[in-house]
DNA sequence: TTGATCGTTCGAGAATTCTCGCACTATCAT
DNA sequence: ATGATAGTGCGAGAATTCTCGAACGATCAA
């Protein structure tokens, strides 16, 4: 049967610079991107255990209809992933050189 | 003398991604970075010849306090440049990749 | 000095965005 | 069916950002 719930996404050639730009430019967002490029594919609830679910539903959506994540429905939760492949087709290097130059949120465990 | 007006500029090390990223989320300002590296300086004034004045500075000194560009007095007016190796250090390709995925508001010359 | 020009600052209003509670639907285990 | 849990949509208030006119000081030409 079809998911009950279905997400509208950017086709990869509609993704414009401006909105991921906006999308990576809060620190939020760029956590969970962050988050995204290690893991593969992540429950939604993971990139924001603490926050209300309502504001993780509105940044969520922001980073898939900017073409950042791709958004799909498993049973009640919500996994997200990446869309590395379409991200690099379209700015080849972009998401390696703004995660690159993002240390702050994640203290790397390779430390100490 | 010392110029009339001096501006302030985060260090080459303070310039942060999320601030940049923000900046060039802008269309407006973004295209005026494009600008910005097609010439090496220009003048402010040249950023926006139509906007009004007040918009400039709010759009050049947003930039400007994200460590995206550089700006120096000279005379009445401003000189401004892309702070190319400053960005390039810190976030290598960024703005590269960033200008090359950016086809909107400056169509290339070399057509028709 | 006079007058024109340029950039800045301040203020206000419009427009976006952010956050979050609440009600609702869908899903799953019992 | 019942109850718990997950995500969504709506609405409202707070916080930012954007735009722009008006006043001001600095610069330049005459």
């Amino acid at each position: 049967m079809a998911p009950s719930r279905v997400y509208e996404h950017p086709e990869a050639d509609e993704i414009a610079i401006p909105r991921v730009l906006f999308a990576l430019s809060e620190p939020l967002r760029l956590s969970m991107v962050q988050l995204l490029a290690e893991r593969g594919e992540v429950d939604s609830i993971e990139l924001g255990p603490d926050l209300p679910r309502s504001t993780l539903t509105h940044h969520t959506s922001l980073l898939r209809e900017s073409g950042v994540v791709f958004v799909r429905a498993e049973g009640r939760k919500c996994m997200i992933q990446l869309r590395r492949d379409d991200l690099e087709a379209r700015f080849p290097g972009l998401i390696n050189t703004v995660l690159n130059g993002y240390q702050e949120a994640a203290p790397a465990k390779e430390d100490a």
